[in-house]
RNA sequence: GUGCUCGUAGCUUAAUUGGUUAAAGCGCCAGGCUGUGGCCCUGGAGAGUACGGGUUCAAGCCCCGUCGAGCACCCCA
């Protein structure tokens, strides 16, 4: 009797074979554009004190409130599998005291992250984020600066049509006079809210203007807007944001009712979408924003910041979809074929002066026949085969088969290196 | 968490709508010269229909539950 098949858990995936590619290019120009702008890597851990994220993200947000792994250890901590990247760097930074390192402190990550969701297209339980942030300034051309480098990666990553969402939730100055604004506005209009909004308008007010249902947008669109109540410091630091991005003519659009789903963020905050049906269907490829009051919350001094993060699994979904495909994906150039065995003893050795050289030779050493081999090879699309037989192995020869053409020479076994050396260099 | 749709070999699909031991293509393995690939030919392995129960003489097809996927809501990367 077969055992029972075990699935794996819900919104959780394996990152195949075939797949890695996409995750090693986004990694790769992550990091590239990482190390351009001197962002230094930092990995925290994955589960963190609970409290990090009921402080840091907010205890009504939803992923707090419905989104989290949580447990507790047999040594009666609460835990939980990281939900987002931000509180934990700022956590870091924290606790190893980067507020004595020259400021700003810019930091990137890429790992896998964790939300208790309703899987979906592009959704995912355990999903894979990299993050930038920057630590320690309050200038706005950084708000800027964040955007261009996620905006330049998804660039860099050959995607296309991609718009950028911008705008600024005030501060601790102005945002509790909007937000008074915002619910004498709605309780007056309480009951004509869809029942969702009725519970927003408790927990999270700024929630109801991109309610979708009909009856809630209608009222959202004639409610009052942050930008049009920011304090003259936010004001002014929003209004330097747009001027840079204009700067840097970037496709934004400014979206008044754009708020995010986490406490921590103040003023400048942005999604970044890609413009197609699929695009759509995914959601935000990037969101993020500034977080001043993060650090303080925290249990840190004061300390102004911006960052990001975008999602990797849905970039690599869009990659697939446009059908981005990156050159020099590693040829298989060279195939070993051995017949006997004593090649097959010489084939051992013979490979490993190949990794000597740095040569990347493919074999089959488990298959006997010479055959299988060959369509192995051939399959593989290797340029070239070696074949080492019985006869060769004795008189120190080896075959060298041009595939293409199926020439085929004899060489010194102690030449082949060299031989091969010139054969690759030259196309 | 709620509602809807879906789930057949590794992959893509079929099965006369409830009727023999679930079929094919691709892929995989082997053979067609005891040392030569791409084409072709032959054969083989591989599912008992996501899982568990029920109805029925009979279930991949019907019913219930569970798990998983997708869509919408919710929310977001």
């Amino acid at each position: 009797m077969t055992q029972a098949k075990i699935q794996r858990p819900s919104g959780m995936h394996d990152v195949l074979p075939e797949d890695q590619k996409y995750f090693q290019k986004i990694f790769d120009v992550v990091k590239e554009i990482a190390d351009f702008y001197n962002f230094q890597k930092i990995d925290t851990p994955i589960l963190e004190k609970t409290e990090l994220f009921s402080r840091g993200i907010g205890l009504a947000t939803d992923i707090v409130q419905k989104e989290m792994f949580s447990f507790k250890t047999k040594g009666g901590d609460y835990l939980t599998l990281r939900p987002e990247g931000t509180a934990p760097v700022a956590r870091a930074y924290i606790e190893h005291g980067m507020q004595n390192l020259p400021q700003p402190v810019k930091l990137w990550y890429f790992g896998p992250f964790f939300r208790y969701e309703k899987p979906q297209a592009g959704r995912y339980r355990q999903f894979w984020q990299f993050g930038f942030e920057v630590l320690g300034e309050e200038n706005p051309v950084i708000d800027a600066q964040i955007i261009q480098i996620f905006f330049n990666i998804l660039k860099e990553l050959k995607l296309e049509n991609l718009v950028i969402k911008v705008n600024s939730i005030g501060d601790r100055a102005c945002r509790p006079y909007y937000k008074k604004l915002l619910n004498s506005y709605f309780k007056s209009r309480l009951e004509s809210l869809c029942r969702d909004c009725r519970r927003r308008f408790k927990e999270n007010p700024f929630r109801i203007l991109d309610c979708k249902v009909e009856k809630c947008q209608t009222i959202a669109s004639q409610a009052p807007l942050i930008i049009d109540h920011l304090c003259q410091a936010c004001h002014e630091h929003f209004k330097e944001v747009l001027e840079f991005l204009d700067e840097l003519s970037f496709p934004y659009h400014l979206e008044p009712h754009l708020v995010r789903g986490l406490d921590y963020y103040t003023r400048t905050v942005f999604e970044i979408f890609e413009d197609s049906e699929e695009g759509k269907k995914l959601g935000a490829l990037v969101g993020g924003g500034r977080y001043d009051g993060l650090i303080k919350i925290l249990g840190g001094k004061e300390t102004p910041a911006v960052g990001g993060a975008g999602g990797v699994e849905r970039i690599v979904s869009l990659m697939k979809e446009k059908a981005i495909r990156f050159p020099r994906e590693k040829k298989t150039e060279i195939f070993l074929a051995q017949l006997g065995f004593l090649a097959k003893r010489k084939s051992l050795k013979l490979i490993e002066e190949f990794r000597k050289e740095g040569i990347n030779i493919f074999e089959s050493l488990g298959r006997d026949s010479l055959k299988a081999q060959l369509k192995l090879a051939d399959k593989l699309g290797a340029k070239y085969t070696l074949i080492l037989g019985q006869k060769e192995a004795l008189d120190n020869e080896i075959i060298l088969r041009d595939m293409a053409s199926g020439r085929q020479e004899k060489i010194k076994i102690d030449k082949i290196i060299e031989t091969i050396k010139k054969k690759i260099k030259k196309p």
